[in-house]
DNA sequence: TAACTAAAAATGAACGTTCATTCTTTTTTT
DNA sequence: AAAAAAAGAATGAACGTTCATTTTTAGTTA
């Protein structure tokens, strides 16, 4: 095993105690002391790979957004069809929020609260490029609606945080029947109506 | 202007401080000193209103919320059809996500954090039933998919929530035209192609 | 109406706790 | 043996909450 500097494997620990805790319990009862202890670390150490309780929160949002979107485009190609990528990408994202649903659930309570610094939220925004191509060509084939992105977005995307939400609080149990249904929700609410 | 033992007016102004302060800077970086300030209020008269604060935050998502469902649904008959009252609940969801956004963008957070105990969850989703009912109507009549609430829900409605926040934080402009293409795009969505 | 009074409401200051962060020392690495 | 990394204990500030006191209210008496 590689060795670094400091280690990898602490920082991670430090990540994944974030998540797991903020998760859980919300930024605000989430003391630093806390994720030294389920990292298994001092809470002096945090300190040597963050500058503060900020940016920790704001690394781990990063990190996290990346690897949805890297997971959400890794299997996509340009060349694709505009339905088949959308139908590839919209089944990716859907496969990362059930099945790294803490990871979705920590970046759904970033993006609704104040606890994430604009420029980490700007940053966080800036993958989601291969998306956008893909509905600027599907407008100019007639295909989606000329519709803004971000109105793409809340119809075509966005639904599913709701979705793996209410599933994580237990109100009601995602099955793939339910998945079909709502990707076909997704497409019929961006397509344009032949 | 009727007097009640302790002061109605109190009682709302702590609460619109708790909206706001929570709204802009999120429940851990909203002490109750900060409240009591913002309501020009002694830190301890909020004990006389309320438990804690645990206690305050859950009371204003409540009221919030029926606000909300009270808003949603104040002009909406049953006799209506289904179409004609979904567009019409639609429309007064949108219209107060817009002009209250205050309030919507703080329910939004709520939703999304660990910040609300679960029996005020519970208690705020109660108020949706008559919309639950249309589209159980709708369904019947082979107008709306066949589809769980929850996933009509997240189609139809929540993604307003989402464009509300964007619009908030500035990236975006709303106007009416964008509101009736996202209404276009919600009824799509759930409705059954003929 | 005016004075009085007991209870309720409201307050500013204080309390004990918890927090993020730093300091000093020890351990590990090279 | 020097430098880097990690640790536990310490620190000062900030927090939620309570305490002791003052102010306001509402009812009663004159």
């Amino acid at each position: 095993m590689a060795k670094l500097q400091k280690s990898i494997d602490k920082r991670n620990a430090l990540v994944k105690a974030t998540i797991e805790l903020v998760n859980n319990n919300g930024f605000h009862a989430t003391p630093m002391s806390k994720i030294a202890k389920m990292a298994k670390v001092s809470p002096a150490t945090i300190y040597l790979y963050f500058e503060n309780k900020q940016d920790l929160v704001n690394q781990t949002y990063i990190e996290v957004k990346a690897e949805y979107t890297n997971y959400a485009f890794a299997t996509y190609e340009e060349n694709m069809s505009v339905e088949d990528g959308f139908e590839l990408i919209w089944k990716r994202i859907a496969d990362f929020k059930l099945k790294e649903c803490e990871h979705a659930m920590f970046l759904a309570q970033c993006d609704n609260t104040p606890m994430i610094d604009e420029p980490s939220r700007i940053e966080g925004i800036k993958h989601l490029q291969p998306l956008l191509d893909l509905w600027q060509r599907g407008k100019k084939e007639g295909l989606v609606k000329p519709l803004s992105d971000f109105i793409l977005y809340a119809y075509a995307i966005n639904p599913l945080s709701f979705l793996m939400i209410t599933q994580k609080r237990g109100a009601f149990q995602l099955n793939e029947s339910h998945i079909q249904e709502a990707y076909q929700a997704a497409w019929d609410s961006i397509k344009v109506n032949k």
